[in-house]
DNA sequence: CTCGATTGTGCAACTAGTTGCACAAGTGGC
DNA sequence: GCCACTTGTGCAACTAGTTGCACAATCGAG
């Protein structure tokens, strides 16, 4: 239940339309949480209809036009408690280990050409992580809200690292047993 | 769409009842996928309906009583047509990355506790698997399937390796801004 | 000026996973 | 003998996320 949490911290962090906020679960924020607009739109009205956020009134109202959001105090101060609350941690689920612990079994035939496309997406998302990186935090900038988002990326970083790495030894052991 | 796999896999693994099928998900299938005894008896029913597995016939049927299964030939050509399958990752969602993020604007307050539990529970899982490893994966073993096996529990230990060391730096982070 | 592509918003139906409960059969303590 | 506890099985309702579609406004090319 974290959708309108993730939407309250980006609105914070700028208040923006239904499809800014689709771009930047696109971009940055889709390294700890990703939505599609349709989830995004709805959770929106959800969020209006409780009072945590209210629509910023366009100069000109129209239809089919951009309506910015702004975070209410209600909507900071839940923000505040659900941060602050203990949460246990949602069990993970890998299909690709999945897959790999299969192929155990039915052998390993047609699996490697996936394992390198999966390499190829993990070595993409790294590049642009970094590249993030480097736009979003040169050396020298400090403070507190700063570095809590710099190691939330470098969460992001060190992951895709380590997808790339393991992806590569399982297609070195996937090739060293020709189809079994 | 990948628990029927997950349940096909671990019985041709070894042949289960219900409940030894939920054991197992929850140690070792479990860093790679985990579901709750009630998702096992669903699928189980789907896959004996489906004819990819069957109820091996208990020596005194009795109600209430351990059905064991087992899979059968369609059941393995379909994990093999799964396994081959090309298939897009699913996206990540992970709370505790977004909480960190949102603390970054609404203030850490009250988060310390709820990361220094996290970082426990990931340092016994990781105990866990390393145990596992000990057990399951001593030197000097080396079939194929070992090995391919060998690599997924590597994935979990990896990772949780990783998220120990994270979250032990986001604890020093967050200790080094009280409250704010 | 107009037609096709793109932008921006949204509903509806479906699928997967979670939560809460139920109930029968066996097991151990008193 | 019976009551509380555990084991094993399962249904039903709910929640979160996904997929598929629709439709208005705007913009750029011919």
């Amino acid at each position: 239940m974290s959708l309108p949490h993730a939407i309250l911290t980006a609105l914070l962090e700028k208040p923006s339309s239904g499809l800014e906020l689709t771009r930047r679960f696109d971009r940055s924020i889709g390294y700890f949480w990703s939505a599609t607009h349709q989830q995004i739109y709805r959770e929106l009205g959800r969020l209006e209809a409780e009072g945590h956020i209210r629509a910023l009134a366009p100069a000109q109202p129209a239809r089919g036009q951009k309506k910015s959001y702004e975070v209410l105090p209600a909507g900071r101060a839940e923000l505040a408690r659900w941060t602050a609350a203990a949460q246990d941690p949602k069990p993970h689920r890998d299909a690709l280990l999945l897959r790999l612990r299969a192929a155990a079994v039915v052998g390993t035939a047609g699996l490697q050409a996936d394992l390198g496309r999966h390499l190829e997406l993990h070595r993409r998302q790294l590049a642009e992580y970094e590249e993030i990186e480097r736009r979003d935090f040169p050396p020298g900038r400090d403070t507190a809200e700063d570095r809590l988002r710099h190691l939330v990326l470098r969460a992001g970083i060190d992951l895709e690292t380590f997808w790339t790495q393991w992806l590569t030894q399982a297609l070195a052991e996937v090739a060293a047993m020709p189809s079994e």
